[in-house]
RNA sequence: GGCCCGAUGGCGGAGUGGUUACGCAGAGGACUGCAAAUCCUUGCACGCCGGUUCGAUUCCGGCUCGGGCCUCCA
């Protein structure tokens, strides 16, 4: 059994998904307009944790976890206009390192990765019923929502809606009814991308993409919708708003689920403070790809969580130690406590903290679920192999054989030089680098 | 200012109405030629003030501090 923590309910329910057959999942993707950051990582991490969870629960049903690309956007516009190259030069790019970036912190592709710009006939049509269906309207070129038109605007960030529509602390357009309303489409400049539509040529609001991306690939309601907590308002009351009117009234998601923000340096991990690390960056500086996933999943997902040297340090230390306890075993299945801890709301940090108590087998099939310790330890401490280092640890094998002493500490040490660490254990000396 | 979230030992971080995980770092010991790794032992905490209770770190209220969000900038 699972149980999740809701935004929306603002407690822990038990998750039963709707269908017997098939589980959804939509996860808020990023916009590929650069590197991604440490802190961008983190929901993918979590979310794929809990994609891993739902496939070991309910091995019998398929699993759709989603997570769109957002590829039209004015911040893709700026960086293709700062380097004299067309948008799609820069989504391809920064598209292509997401994934490679992910791929390095052990998260597969999703099983669906829809691009906006694949799914602009979708909105449009979404947009048109929201129309019809008198919650959104057009106004010089643009399309709005209408927020007054859907009461429940603001139950899942808890906004009172009244305040949202007196006191709008920008400037508002004119064109927009209530100070409240968010645009669904807007008209693109001869030079900006743009796609021909009922209301000029033009592009999607950021909001829309999801809304009409979830219907397209999963349905009207799905069982879980996850994100980063700066996603909730407003992206994903906006979200709610337009499917929901669009569907009758029917709920967007049955689950919300946010993950908490990373911080450096005490605040926000974010691109405007400059107070942000990238994985590429972490990977150049020889760090590993799970040792990083496994810092982001030393916190609960829902805590923010402070990014550190001393983080990465101790998380690597964690697993030099769990890789040493698996050994070269295999098999097995995972550990009640860890299934169980994961299954509490996904509580990493007590799952890990019990897969210490596991045996080696079924250590490495608890590891699965977290997306941890899939190599071979020997790799793990070795990476490639290395004849010249095998020949100084033989070679002071035999000076240790003839009590030479001052040699062999001479050759342990020029390899400690290297970051390499011997251990002489019962069956001979072993080597790993530190 | 509004809404929301949090506050646990040197650090990270779970959890609980009463005996309070786990990891890292530290100390002592075993092992070792010396180390490393491993094992054993060990010190250290529940922001402040009230309330409820036989009893609160755990529930309630207030306060302080920190963080997030506050609309076409996501």
């Amino acid at each position: 059994m699972i149980r999740l923590h809701d935004t929306y309910a603002r407690e822990k329910r038990v998750f039963e998904p709707a269908d017997p057959k098939r589980v959804t999942m939509y996860v808020c993707g990023p916009t590929v307009y650069n590197r991604a950051h440490i802190g961008n990582a983190r929901p993918a991490v979590v979310f794929d944790v809990l994609a891993r969870l739902l496939r070991h629960t309910y091995p019998d049903r398929e699993i759709v976890h989603a997570a769109n690309i957002t590829d039209v956007e004015d911040k893709i516009m700026a960086a293709a206009a700062a380097e004299g190259v067309a948008i799609d030069v820069i989504t391809e790019r920064y598209g292509r390192f997401y994934f490679d970036d992910l791929g390095a912190l052990g998260v597969p592709r999703p099983d669906v990765v829809p691009l906006a710009t694949a799914h602009i006939p979708q909105m449009i049509a979404m947009i048109e019923r929201l129309i019809a269906a008198g919650h959104a309207y057009a106004a010089e070129g643009h399309v709005l929502f209408d927020v007054p038109s859907w009461p429940d605007y603001g139950k899942l960030s808890r906004r009172p809606m009244d305040e949202m529509i007196a006191g709008a602390r920008v400037d508002v357009a004119p064109y927009k009814r209530s100070p409240a309303d968010f645009v669904l489409w807007k008209p693109s400049a001869g030079s900006q991308p743009g796609w021909e539509s009922p209301w000029g040529r033009g592009r999607p609001g950021w909001h829309i993409e999801c809304s009409a991306m979830i219907e397209a690939h999963l349905g009207e309601t799905i069982d879980i919708h996850g994100g980063g907590i700066d996603l909730e308002f407003p992206h994903h009351e906006n979200e709610i708003a337009q499917s929901s009117c669009a569907h009758g009234g029917a709920p967007l998601a049955r689950f919300w689920l946010h993950n908490g923000m990373l911080s450096m340096a005490q605040s926000k991990m974010s691109k405007s403070l400059g107070n942000v690390v990238t994985v590429g960056e972490l990977l150049a500086q020889g760090r590993k790809g799970e040792v990083l996933r496994l810092a982001l999943l030393s916190a609960h997902y829902r805590q923010p969580l402070e990014w550190s040297d001393q983080l990465i340090a101790q998380s690597k230390a964690t697993l030099d130690r769990l890789y040493r306890a698996a050994g070269e075993a295999e098999g097995g299945d995972p550990d009640p406590g860890v299934v169980d801890a994961l299954s509490d709301d996904l509580n990493t940090p007590l799952a890990l903290s019990r897969l210490g108590a596991a045996d080696p087998s079924s250590l490495r099939a608890s590891g699965a679920l977290l997306g941890l310790l899939g190599g071979s330890t020997e790799t793990w401490f070795r990476g490639e192999g290395d004849e010249r280092v095998e020949a100084m640890v033989e070679a002071r094998g035999a000076a240790k054989k003839a009590r030479d002493f001052a040699e062999a500490d001479r050759i342990r040490a020029e390899l400690a030089a290297e970051g390499i660490v011997l251990e002489d254990g019962p069956a001979g000396t072993t080597w790993r680098r530190a």
